[in-house]
DNA sequence: TCACTAATGTACGAACTAGTACGTTAGCTA
DNA sequence: TAGCTAACGTACTAGTTCGTACATTAGTGA
């Protein structure tokens, strides 16, 4: 009746260590975006789950180390869709603009990995100061601007000095901000920043205030 | 021996109504913005009182309650701050980046309001929304915002036909990043964006993007 | 000065919550 | 097929945490 799923594997219900772990981390990962760090409970993350809590003490060892191992999962998510950014063949104004709308379209479809974003910074990033893996491994992109940058400078298109980082914080902070902030935005100014109808909107704008910056005439200050 | 303060009042120390719940909201504040809604204790919140727990429920009914009453004070505070601006005799270049300097000020200033921010946001601003004062009043600087951009589109010197909430959003992304996303940024990237000799540099950075934006050269597109 | 109420303190409990001791079984390997 | 271990489940506990019942007192107005 239910076998027909999972080709090679008998039935796959019981005993996939693989399938396990990763149950858990989804399911922790709404959890702990839904209701914070000491707002997620441990229990109702195991009931949503096919198998027992017993079993997050098992592979993860314990709640702070559930959040690292659903927070180290979430950041390489998006190095990954990093990874797929093909832009160098592109003139440098379109790169970058085509850089940022990226991260925007990053950051509007994981809306769970920017509340858990937040969630690690009011606890200061203590998780990620905690792991082994997320401290190491930098950003993609920022090489991709960085090259970019140089371009685009080389050939006097861009007239800002800027630095790669802080190019990447601006993108960041306004894709950042769009999603995180939704709902305080939402309630006292009456603009919903993520209504499906404004998206382009804001995606052009966002790729607008970018350019504008990077090509502006300095030559008047 | 302990009454060389308060002059007026008696002593001060007992029976005073109205010190107690600024006590107590100064110590939730902290309290609330150290540990999130969930992490916050109201135990502790009454230790690092003169008063006790009794107190928090006599006079906000409970916790949920007090993280509104925080809020309210918290963003009451922002409203103060904009409404002492006083730029209408600037032109509208010099008046923008003043607004944008003195958002970027105070967000600087108060990363406990950034913090209560992003807390409010993890609970989709139902604190806001339940609370009679905060829906109400809108923010001052949307009005200057309106005024400005008038101002400056009459005169020809913006050409881009921005909305006054837009702007506000753009502004306050690139301040509310900086501060609310400093510890995972500095995690990520080892940059501490809110290191004191790099302020300038970001102050001006906000203000060029800003001006960027509104006075890039539309003919080209 | 007396009574009344706003303001305050103490002590306690019911419910929750992270974590664990102990027991069981699936499925691989020799 | 026997045995071994990774994988899994149950039941429980120690400690915490919000909230409150009950008792008390300062200060004000009549």
């Amino acid at each position: 009746m239910t076998s027909v799923e999972e080709p090679a594997r008998p039935v796959g219900r019981i005993r996939d260590a693989a399938r396990t772990k990763a149950e858990i981390l989804d399911v922790a990962t709404q959890e702990f975006s839904r209701a914070g760090f000491a707002g997620a409970r441990v229990d109702e993350i195991a009931a949503r789950t096919r198998t027992t809590k017993r079993m997050i003490y098992y592979y993860f060892g314990g709640k702070e180390q559930l959040f690292t191992a659903v927070l180290e999962r979430a950041y390489s998510a998006i190095r990954m869709a990093e990874q797929e950014l093909d832009v160098e063949h592109l003139d440098p104004v379109a790169a970058i603009r085509r850089l940022a709308e990226l991260t925007f379209d990053h950051h509007e479809a994981h809306p769970d990995f920017i509340r858990l974003v937040s969630i690690e910074n009011i606890h200061e990033a203590e998780h990620i100061a905690a792991s082994e893996e997320l401290g190491k491994i930098g950003s993609p992109a920022l090489e991709v601007i960085r090259r970019i940058l140089e371009t685009g400078r080389k050939s006097g298109l861009f007239t800002a000095d800027v630095d790669a980082v802080d190019l990447h914080a601006m993108i960041s902070s306004f894709c950042f901000f769009r999603v995180s902030n939704r709902h305080t935005f939402g309630a006292l100014f009456g603009r919903d920043l993520v209504a499906p109808d404004q998206r382009e909107h804001y995606r052009t704008m966002l790729g607008d205030m970018v350019i504008a910056y990077l090509t502006a005439d300095r030559t008047e200050d």
